[in-house]
DNA sequence: CAGGTCAAGTGGAAGG
DNA sequence: CCTTCCACTTGACCTG
């Protein structure tokens, strides 16, 4: 199983998982934060426990998590009691649960993790709720997200052996890449659509603009009237003006004459069709 | 301390 | 029925 033969080496916490966690039950009851019975980091000999080293790194990664852990939560190692580290590094590897945990989360764990946590009866994973039952907020490194963020470049969306073999490499639960990917795709589309929404909002002005160019008109051309009415009486059959460019269409005049004194436009004017959000408007005035 | 960010929980819909 | 995705929500943590 991949996920297993993965985190072979994954064993943070599993000398801590002997003293403080209990992997019996995956998603409740477990105390992972017995912060007095922790040792501090500094006597804790990454040696004696070869557990914190989170072997499957094998490159690095399990000391990047330890240097996230300070880094990014600003942790202060040397005034900090060793259980804000372990709070930190066993979230990172956690079983993401509530000690009020509902079905569907344990059926994941039971499809995803209850085997192998119990085939590894020394789990590598701690829960990330504290005594109290208060969950602990997963932070990821810079290289998780970076590989992640890469990984959704390539696609958005993931198939099972791809999600079990990006959790493999990032370290994280299966779960957790599902639960990334599904978070990241709610950001992209929210980006979307305020931006969807920033291009609407200048589209309504834009046309609102135009609205009141065209009741402007409206209101010349009644004017117009009006004033000229025989005039306009006789050229009404024979003119059609174009609101927009106020140019007039080949119609032909009075006297039968197709002959045109004004400009014609080559082609009607389409005037939303800037927009991609409106081209559905095809609103054509020649 | 308020507001933002983001991992994770929840419930419903869809697809197989 | 199970899985996956999505929308919505929660809560821990960060930041100004």
């Amino acid at each position: 199983m991949g996920i297993e033969a993965c985190n072979t080496g994954l064993v943070l916490g599993l000398s801590l998982s002997s003293t403080v966690e209990k992997p019996s039950k995956p998603d409740h009851d477990q105390i992972p934060n017995k912060i007095p019975s922790f040792p501090k980091l500094e006597s804790t000999s990454f040696d004696d426990e070869p557990s914190l080293t989170l072997g499957l790194s094998g490159g690095g990664r399990g000391e990047s998590y330890l240097v996230m852990a300070a880094a990014t939560q600003k942790v202060d190692v040397k005034s900090t009691v060793g259980g804000d580290l372990y709070r930190q590094a066993s979230s990172l590897s956690a079983v993401s649960s509530f000690s009020s945990g509902k079905v569907k989360r344990a059926r994941e764990i039971s499809s995803e993790e209850l085997m192998e946590v119990e085939k590894k009866n020394n789990s590598s994973r701690l829960s990330d709720e504290d005594e109290e039952g208060v969950r602990k907020k997963l932070r990821l490194s810079k290289q998780q997200s970076a590989l992640l963020e890469e990984s959704f470049k390539q696609h958005s969306t993931l198939n099972p052996k791809q999600k079990q073999a990006l959790a493999c490499e990032l370290n994280m639960k299966p779960r957790q890449v599902e639960v990334w990917f599904q978070n990241r795709r709610a950001r992209t589309k929210l980006k979307q659509n305020e931006a969807d929404c920033e291009l609407l909002k200048k589209s309504c002005e834009t046309l609102k603009d135009e609205n009141r160019r065209l009741q402007k008109e409206i209101q010349e051309l009644k004017a117009l009237k009006l004033a000229q009415p025989f005039q306009l009486h006789m050229q009404a059959p024979t003119l059609a003006i174009c609101p927009s460019c106020q140019t007039t269409t080949g119609v032909a005049d009075a006297n039968g004459n197709s002959e045109d004194p004004y400009p014609i436009s080559s082609k009607p004017h389409h005037f939303y069709n800037n927009n991609p959000l409106l081209q559905h408007v095809d609103h054509v005035f020649c």
